[in-house]
RNA sequence: GGCCCCAUCGUCUAGCGGUCUAGGACGUCGCCCUUUCACGGCGAAAACACGGGUUCGAGUCCCGUUGGGGUCACCA
């Protein structure tokens, strides 16, 4: 069966070096989408054979990364590591069939050829000196690596669902190392090895990898195995346009959910759009993206963040999301901002603003934000601008309308009444009675319609915080 | 530097030879709605990098130039 006709098996392969960052959220988005659209398998591998690097918790932040996003892989994660004798086990049986060969070459040495072609000006690559040497010309016991013994003759052409067909001369290749003296794998032969055992019919992965696919194909050809569709996708670059690394700033996963309040469906909606439309749709959700993306439809140009779009396609989706997730999402914010923790009373409160507050939120700090006027304690600490409006005329609207407010109904209607009664009387406009009464009731010079907050408030912390100002005015 | 890839509004993109006086979205700027701020609605400015071909006809195909990016480890 040639793996085009066999069942799509896509997986998501990060090093745990760092967090899992937007750029390789992106990749595994694309592969968890081919894999959910055709039916297929999504696997995650922790590529952790360089144990220098990897760390637990690197490890941990990419898989709560994309539990969060919501991108499940099916079965359990394999470690890369794990697999090292495996590994080692497909080098030597390379080695035993000549595909491989020992190399005794010391670092020292390589480094030293590798400047003489650089001061030469040519091409930095392993010049094959152990490739057609007897291994007995090597001092007794010394350390060796495994090489690849690789085509040296003719091209390779890789058809790359994203790329095209892409061809290089074999004699730009040299022979990369298998095996490390240590006898651990190296990437290369790892990549190769898991992605074969674990049966992928698709690597997609990003650009960075295309020259990889080369030689990666050479170990795959010398063991006979089925070759797996590439797919090699371009990275987001910065707004310098430079492949995205951690000078860029806010690039970890968890910082979008922790630092800046945006939610995983959006998220995975602007990534998506980054190298990939369809027609004019610009908000897919999950459904709708399982149901329509395609692999082939990536472009080849590499995209850039952008910080407004995100918060853009996010206040879409916390306008759709349901109020009570989003009060859950909130909750630990507005604590944050007031100070102290959200008793149950706090939260049932959040909870009913909640539809007042999230069509003027863009992310989860802002509507945390829009909420903390409902929680903090009187006398309210006031804006500069809201005190401005408590001058003057405002003032004495600011008392007509508390006295008419005290002895009124607390209901929509009933209070709506009032307040438009109070600006007949005084001539004026609902505006100018309602600014000094948002100012009074919330500090500041924003916030939800006028009545909702009278309502979300209550009759008594309302007249309480109206006495507050009407006293400090006098 | 060698090799590889890329090139439509500021940004993400639609466009797969004629329907393009180039469409959508974000952002920007107006206007409307309006108790503030948002939301929403309407409208405007804004792009086919350049030069050669091919063709009756090119944003769409080919070549070159320029520009950008990626990659050249016993890292992944």
């Amino acid at each position: 069966m040639t793996a085009a006709s066999a069942p799509v098996v896509t997986r998501f392969a990060p090093s745990p070096t760092g967090f899992l960052h937007i750029g390789g959220a992106r990749t595994a988005l694309f592969n968890w989408l081919w894999a959910r659209h055709t039916g297929g398998k999504f696997l995650l591998r922790i590529e952790d054979t360089d144990r220098a690097r990897s760390t637990q918790p690197a490890i941990e932040a990419i898989l709560d990364g994309m539990r969060w996003l919501g991108l499940d892989w099916d079965g359990d994660e394999i470690y890369q590591f794990a697999r090292a004798s495996r590994h080692a086990e497909v080098a030597f049986d390379l080695l035993e069939r000549g595909h491989a060969y020992k190399c005794f070459a010391t670092a020292e040495e390589l480094a030293e050829m590798r400047e003489q072609q650089r001061a030469a000006k040519l091409p930095m690559r392993y010049d094959g000196r152990w490739r057609n040497r007897d291994p007995k010309e090597a001092p007794e016991g010394a350390p060796f690596v495994v090489r690849l013994k690789a085509e040296t003759e003719g091209e390779t052409t890789i058809r790359d669902l994203v790329q095209g067909d892409v061809t290089v001369r074999n004699s730009e290749l040299d022979d990369m190392v298998l095996l490390r003296s240590d006898g651990t794998p190296t990437y290369m032969l790892a990549v190769v090895v898991d992605d074969h055992d674990m049966g992928i019919t698709h690597v997609i992965r990003g650009d960075d990898h295309l020259n990889n696919a080369f030689r990666q194909l050479g170990i795959i050809r010398a063991m006979n195995w089925p070759e797996p569709i590439y797919g090699h996708v371009p990275l987001i670059h910065g707004d310098d346009g430079q492949k995205l690394s951690k000078r860029h700033g806010a690039l970890a996963v968890d910082a979008y959910r922790d630092e800046m309040g945006i939610l995983p469906e959006a998220l995975n909606n602007y990534l998506l759009r980054i190298g990939w439309g369809h027609g004019d749709e610009e908000l897919i959700d999950r459904d709708r993206a399982i149901e329509i993306f395609d692999v082939s439809g990536i472009g080849r140009s590499p995209g850039r963040t952008d910080r407004k779009k995100l918060e853009n396609v996010n206040g879409h989706y916390i306008r759709a999301a349901d109020d009570r997730r989003l009060t859950d999402l909130t909750a630990p914010f507005v604590a944050q901002k007031i100070g102290r923790d959200m008793t149950a009373t706090d939260i049932n409160l959040l909870h009913r603003s909640i539809e007042f507050l999230k069509p003027r939120a863009k992310d989860l700090l802002e509507l945390a934000e829009g909420a903390t006027f409902l929680f903090r304690t009187r006398p309210l600490d006031m804006e500069e601008r809201a005190l401005a409006l408590l001058e003057g005329q405002g003032a004495q609207l600011l008392a007509a309308v508390t006295t008419a407010l005290s002895s009124v109904e607390w209901t929509n209607e009933a209070l709506d009444a009032a307040v438009r009664g109070v600006a007949e009387e005084a001539g004026v406009g609902l505006g100018k009675v309602a600014q000094p009464l948002r100012a009074a009731l919330t500090g500041r010079t924003t916030s939800p319609g006028i009545f909702d907050v009278l309502l979300l408030l209550g009759r008594e912390e309302s007249l309480a915080r109206l006495s507050d100002q009407l006293a400090t005015a006098n």
